[in-house]
DNA sequence: CTGAAAGCGCTAACAA
DNA sequence: TTGTTAGCGCTTTCAG
């Protein structure tokens, strides 16, 4: 066929106004063109942060736009309301792909998926063997508790979240190798555990500061590190300067805060946007590979104590860590 | 058909595995129950606040599911992005109907869908006649600054975002109503205006505490409210003590922050919810009657000095305007 | 290279 | 009631 006729029936389309149809294009490939996202806990704990979603589905939406894939939604509130999501949606085959957020030890759907043979990917890596994505996060608190050895601790409390969470016992991991890697003891009293809300964490270590002698805390989550600071602050100690704190999560929360937080950054944004990309590898053979481990970066703010307090908006030096490299590429 | 023979043909079906190809049914119905979302403003700065995005979201999924329909993302960065979006969905018949945020004065959109005559309705409004479910913003500033006046503040400086969110100009109508209500003279001078971040706020307070007399400030939202605090911190006012704080959106910042931020819940869960309630509305007929302006609620905390402080998490007295009540009926 | 026809899996309209 | 058939709007295959 001739370019000249192609361009003239491009342009006649053009004007009669003709576009294709996908749902009739997708019915005859047999396919969708959908990649369904299933997160099966409530937003709010969602990684433990609100912020961690917008970022995590801009990513994934991004590389599903780049692929000329559909983001469809399916929120479940509980591990059994997202059995019954896949289901649906597997059976009406409505979605090419599946992006599951939060794999736990239960984390029952894996059957349906894996007998429906439907493609899918986790972000958070579940016990069993699975594809996934997920922050590196060995790394990521060996980064935080790396900086705070530097600062020059080395009593350091680590206010870690519930071992159910993978995610957990990975941060744990990396706490030792940063405490090994500088040869200081690891002390079991100084492994703490909360929940990932402010008041578990408050509680927590309000109970345990007196009974042991530590000079820093490295912290799971914002909120929990925003409950910790306010319960050394009601025994007296003051951060940065009695105690350093480091967390993870940077979060509007992290940047705000009064002393403003020093954070490792998990680069949510990358985490969804890889997701996708893998997923995309499985449903329709793509060959480039992908990275499966999201790094982790700090970001030094006041908590830590290891810079000068400058007034200002974000209580000293905006410039530095105030805006998130989300975008950067990994 | 007798009740026998069809239950025996659904068993039948059950054994064999059957289960209805949805694209081809929504092919043949010539629909797709498909509702997309469109943002039409990095999802940072939707609505000034993260947490909005996933609680809005919710409540979109959840009134979707309701009516067995899907929710698809379209993000966008900015305006004309959108408008590409839209296009494309609209274009290739996608979705059945559409949801719109964020509208401006520009719109540019709009054309596109009058022209092409498929539903949607707005998340906020514009200027333009439209469809759309909003917070009831008027009413939202009209509580805040009313609670500050029952505090006992007569000089209240409204903190407000700037004018070309349409929001804006409705929460300024508040402010004034609280006042006049109260016999308080409107005073032009005491409504500053910054962009919707800490930065912008923390100049704009700085530079303009010093000029005026006034005991509190009604902020626009949770990060002007932040901005503002330090900056008046920075000019030796301390929070509540000395100038008494209240703001819009009650988000992780709001909660956790020192000191804790008496705020306007938005409902975003409801706005959602209603949102696609309406948009069903267009799409298939439905009869009842919807809300259209969603109330706010005042929760109060530290920062407006009418609670006692307490030790503990949050601040002082966790018990009360700790559970986000998102999910009560409106 | 072009045109006709079959089929994707369902719904709906029409005979039987 | 039941069975048959013609689409929905596209892709793909197979003759012409």
């Amino acid at each position: 066929m001739s370019e000249e006729t192609r361009l003239r029936v491009l342009r006649a389309a053009e004007e009669l106004g003709y576009h294709p149809h996908l749902l009739a294009r997708n019915l005859a490939h047999g396919r969708t063109r959908n990649l369904g996202l299933i997160t099966p806990i409530s937003l709010e704990h969602l990684f433990a942060s609100a912020g961690f979603f917008s970022q995590l589905i801009r990513g994934m939406h991004r590389a599903a736009l780049e692929a000329g894939y559909n983001l469809s939604l399916h929120i479940a509130e509980s591990e059994e309301e997202a059995v019954e999501r896949i289901r649906d949606v597997v059976r009406g085959r409505s979605v090419d792909g599946l992006l599951i957020t939060n794999p736990t030890v239960a984390s029952p759907y894996l059957r349906d998926l894996k007998r429906h043979r439907i493609p899918y990917v986790f972000i958070g890596h579940p016990l069993e063997e699975a594809v996934y994505v997920d922050n590196d996060n060995v790394e990521v608190s060996r980064i935080g508790v790396q900086h705070l050895i530097r600062c020059g601790h080395r009593r350091i409390v680590f206010l870690n979240g519930p071992a159910r969470f993978t995610f957990c016992i990975d941060r744990l991991r990396g706490y030792r190798a940063a405490l090994e890697e500088a040869g200081i003891p690891y002390r079991e009293e100084l492994v703490w555990q909360s929940e990932l809300v402010e008041s578990a964490a408050y509680e927590v270590v309000y109970r345990l500061a007196p009974r042991h002698e530590f000079t820093a805390v490295f912290a799971g989550s914002d909120v929990q590190a925003v409950g910790a600071i306010r319960a050394l602050r009601d025994r007296g100690l003051e951060v940065p300067d009695d105690v350093a704190v480091v967390c993870v999560n940077n979060t509007d929360l992290a940047r705000h805060f009064i002393p403003s937080l020093t954070t490792v950054d998990l680069h949510e944004y990358w985490l969804g946007y890889w997701a996708v990309k893998r997923l995309l590898q499985a449903v329709e053979g793509e060959r480039t590979e992908h990275p499966l481990l999201i790094p982790g970066e700090l970001v030094v703010r006041e908590s830590c104590g290891c810079r000068e307090q400058r007034p200002g908006p974000e209580g000293g030096g905006a410039a530095e860590g105030t805006e998130r490299p989300t975008e950067r590429s990994v």
